[in-house]
DNA sequence: CGCATCATTGAAGCCCTTCAAGACTTGTGG
DNA sequence: CCACAAGTCTTGAAGGGCTTCAATGATGCG
């Protein structure tokens, strides 16, 4: 059992930073008490499976991906603790068919019913985070188009590498090591695992990356970045004096 | 002056897909009387421009995009008649730096002030739409992730050009004729103009693409999506018997 | 200890890029 | 109406980054 972070401490740090007020907070907290647990390699939700319910990843490592014809895997986006892993779903129940969530490590998932989803758009500060953290995830996508698009391989691992360790810190984890394999980082970069060996190994070379093996554990933070030509500014949450908390009502 | 489409019908269609109730669609509408016209080439919206505005497209095309470093433009999405430009910044007031919107043909923009915007929210077939947007667009995003990520040139234009097809059907427009040049294209698929080219020439040969030159059209849509194994249902709005409709009141 | 998974290394080859130059189209002004 | 300029499209050739194939070394788990 690998669990990179035990507490619920990112939920709570995320939900703040995208404007829930302390009320509603509680309000979300308490509808997310029941959990579970899934172990590393298994999904957490399989294709066009709609479910009725939110999963939020409380703790561990998860992927979206799609299996390609040739039976590859396309990692399409990282979670970590505090994210929504189907968020979507509830929005546009039909959308995303062929989109399935994988547990990179052992994971905790809180589960929220639908009916309890629909009682939070009552609560204006909890209905703009929620829409805040689509948008978040859609700002993810956008970089990673941006960065996958073009670039060498070194700068597309880099950027990778540098967006990971960033949405981390924004939920409270500060560690440098990454909980991916290499045929992660293949598979979400959208090159070969031996080039991104390769890559890995030009990154250690420099100092930027520990020679641990079995590991990804960033020493150069600041290297990687200028590598990757990494601007962490899309993730960075607005002043939170929110206009809606006082329009709305 | 070339301007692709000139009603307004798009919009109205884009919004009653997304779930918008007549009365309330009839509130936007009034909200969005307010038009700009910008021509081809020219930006809509510079970078870090936010504007307390926001500027939905309803003729022509443009793109969202963002200047390299070696001076290259990378497309990272396109707006068809109907669609938001700059939803996310209503949002995120503070998101996504560098990004810019160009017009690609001569556009007409309609124009929403935040404070009617406000207004929308209190309207739940109205709020719902907009947050439907918000995700629409990122599942277009993501879609172009794994399109982009892998893949041969042929695949990934041939994807391109499918999911704009695709959208602007959706809005009511069915013309074969897609307003791109082949430098957009290259911009938008990360590949070069000279080998988006020769990918060109590859789908006339096979008589996908028409022999007209400065243009792209489209005359085998079948053959098209078989080679870009072009699934759209992502794109495909669910049926409008919001739960929501009902629950939020 | 044996098996499964991941990491590593080497070599051959292809897809795409870059550079460079010419052809075509479009719009503008004389 | 024609000439020119600017932008786009087209074509050829050389080179490089990444892929694929294949095999061996590590690591962890039952």
């Amino acid at each position: 059992m690998r669990v990179d972070a035990g507490t619920g401490l990112p939920l709570d740090l995320k939900l703040k930073s995208l404007g829930a007020q302390p009320d509603d907070l509680a309000v979300f907290l308490q509808a997310a008490q029941r959990c579970v647990s899934v172990p590393a390699g298994a999904d957490v939700i399989r294709e066009a499976e709609a479910g009725g319910q939110v999963k939020v990843l409380l703790a561990g490592t998860t992927c979206a991906y799609k299996r390609r014809e040739d039976g590859g895997r396309s990692i399409l986006s990282f979670q970590h603790p505090g994210d929504f892993c189907n968020l979507h779903h509830y929005v546009l129940p039909d959308a995303e068919p062929g989109i399935a969530i994988q547990a990179l490590t052992d994971a905790t998932l809180a589960i929220i019913d639908y009916r309890d989803m629909d009682g939070f758009l009552a609560r204006p500060s909890l209905a703009s985070a929620l829409w805040r953290a689509s948008l978040l995830e859609a700002a993810v996508y956008r970089e990673r188009l941006s960065s996958t698009g073009r670039g060498t391989a070194l700068e597309r691992v880099a950027h990778l590498l540098c967006e990971q360790l960033a949405r981390r810190e924004a939920v409270g984890i500060h560690a440098p090591r990454l909980p991916l394999s290499q045929i992660d980082v293949a598979d979400a970069a959208g090159l070969s695992v031996v080039h991104v060996n390769r890559t890995i190994q030009v990154l250690r070379k420099l100092n930027v990356l520990s020679r641990a093996r079995q590991a990804i554990e960033v020493v150069d933070r600041e290297h990687l970045e200028r590598i990757a030509g990494f601007d962490g500014s899309y993730l960075n949450m607005p002043n939170l004096v929110s206009r809606w908390s006082v329009q709305i009502e």
